[in-house]
RNA sequence: UCCCCGGUAGCUCAGUCGGCAGAGCGGGUGGCUGUUAACCACCAAGUCGCAGGUUCGAGUCCUGCCCGGGGAGCCA
């Protein structure tokens, strides 16, 4: 029987139950271990009389051990806890040198934990941490499945630089200590696995819009890689990004969808992880619960980029990068604009298209192209998206115009000869998503194990 | 990649002016008939990040490197 289950047992229930002590108490003649399986934030206690196990076997139940316990639950004679388990036997199936065991009963900095990340998913934080990602990974396929998106699994081999979104990880089963040259001394990529170059990809984005033109409204939600060599709190160089596409959509109906979304997850998260999130509250950041309420319960702010601008020049702020048409939000703008003007996640639309990618939809004026980005407190931008280009001529010249080579995107200007369609999607990083709900302040916890600069460990 | 801060016991940190290596927590031992991050007493525990340099003497000052954190750029 599982931990969780077992405290909803009813009294007398003879039970059972197997986990990993997190502490051992010891009082007189009675000792208290606290066992915990990962199925919840509590953990059962285990009361162990005199005689129950010989003075040896105890010693080998300490911070660390996995045990297996049979005995009854029965009502606590204390408080701080409704039932605990007086156990009857206790099998040790592995024991744990608590001299040697890197977690102890008392917190640890997470810089520290990150270190010895195999084991971090015992404690408290990081159990939370991981039973709120399960839970929002699997609502995010349940918001799409109840709308009837297709599921795509986009590559995550591809060779082609299509969306020019950063550095990229070679792929590779050449001999690097004696590659193939060419002729004139490149590298012979036709003697590679692939015959051209690969790579792993940095968004599923162009392989949707296949998808989307075919299956009207899909989503991706898979692994993404950057080789960028950013260290920050909030850039990992692998992470998961889900990236729904629509067709017959127009930058409304991707606003629309994406708050509907949101709140989904918000309800999701609230509904069914109050006791987790209770922790990151008390502990992590004591707005969690209040913002995570708030996303769910007050409509979205709309505006324009054009807009956004002239309100954050009539502001009064001291911005440290003085905001002006044609440049980008800055950080600090954002968080001006969704914490303290407007108080609640702000979309803005219809960016210059200079400062925005070649595939999103150039408006009538010639200047702004149907972007948006869903902006929320805390955490800044959350979700990027774009009505698409699905007019060929138009999408040829703006993949001139940022001076890209044509014939890399052979297929995907296909798209737009062959039964192209208005379309529209988005992209949200799960992890910024994950920070977001949890209120952790570095992107480096919130993933089972980090890929960064330097550390690929575990 | 650039700028700033840090690295001392298993963990979190203090270490003054260059002069004997410290505390709390954790761990061990003992005590306690119901504990709750238990409590009380005692005990053990150090390549002061690494490599050089200055000095009678370096945890402390200088140089280089490695690692961690924050900020910036890039972005999700």
């Amino acid at each position: 029987m599982r931990v969780k289950e077992a405290l909803q047992s009813p009294i007398g229930t003879e039970m059972q139950v197997s986990g990993w002590v997190r502490t051992r108490r010891d009082v007189g003649r009675i000792s208290f271990a606290e066992l915990n399986d990962g199925s919840c934030l509590r953990n059962l206690q285990v009361v162990i009389e005199e005689g129950v196990v010989s003075e040896e076997d105890l010693s080998k139940i300490g911070t660390g051990a996995c045990i297996s316990v049979r005995g009854t639950l029965v009502e606590s004679p204390a408080p701080g806890q409704p039932v605990e388990l007086k156990a009857h036997t206790i099998s040790i199936l592995g024991p744990a040198d608590p001299a040697a065991y890197p977690l102890s009963k008392k917190r640890h900095s997470f810089e520290y934990l990150r270190e010895i990340a195999h084991l971090r998913v015992r404690s408290n934080t990081f159990g939370a941490m991981f039973r709120i990602r399960n839970t929002l990974a699997y609502a995010v396929h349940r918001f799409f499945q109840e709308r009837g998106f297709i599921y795509v699994h986009s590559p995550i081999i591809t060779t082609s630089d299509c969306e020019g979104a950063g550095a990229m990880f070679g792929v590779t089963t050449l001999d690097l200590m004696n590659l193939p040259r060419t002729p004139s001394g490149a590298v012979d990529f036709s003697q590679d696995f692939f015959g051209k170059p690969a790579y792993l990809t940095v968004s599923g984005q162009l392989e949707a819009e296949v998808f989307a033109l075919a299956f009207t409204n899909v989503y991706t939600f898979g692994p993404t890689f950057r080789a960028e060599n950013s260290n920050t709190p909030r850039h990992l160089a692998e992470f998961w990004m889900i990236e729904p596409e629509m067709a017959f959509c127009d930058l409304d109906g991707n606003r629309k969808l994406a708050e509907e979304f949101l709140r989904y997850l918000m309800a999701a998260v609230l509904d069914e992880c109050r006791e987790d999130l209770e922790l990151f509250n008390k502990w992590i950041d004591d707005s969690v619960l209040s913002t995570l309420e708030h996303v769910l319960n007050s409509p979205f702010e709309h505006i324009t980029y054009t807009d956004a601008i002239r309100l954050l020049q009539e502001s009064g702020q001291n911005f440290e990068y003085p905001p002006h048409w044609g440049a980008d939000i800055q950080t600090e703008h954002e968080r001006y604009l969704t914490e303290t003007l407007f108080k609640r996640p702000v979309v803005v639309t219809d960016y210059p298209k200079q400062i925005k990618a070649f595939y999103m939809r150039l408006n009538d004026d010639g200047k702004t192209v149907r972007a948006m980005d869903v902006l929320v407190p805390r955490i800044g931008e959350i979700i990027g998206g774009s009505q698409r280009e699905e007019r060929y001529d138009v999408l040829l010249q703006r993949i001139r115009e940022q001076g890209l080579d044509e014939s890399n995107y052979w297929w995907y200007l296909d798209l737009r000869r062959y039964g192209s369609a208005p379309h529209s999607g988005f992209g949200l990083g799960f992890e910024r998503l994950m920070m977001f709900v949890t209120g952790m302040k570095n992107i480096r916890d919130v993933i089972p194990f980090p890929r960064t600069p330097g550390n690929a460990e575990f």
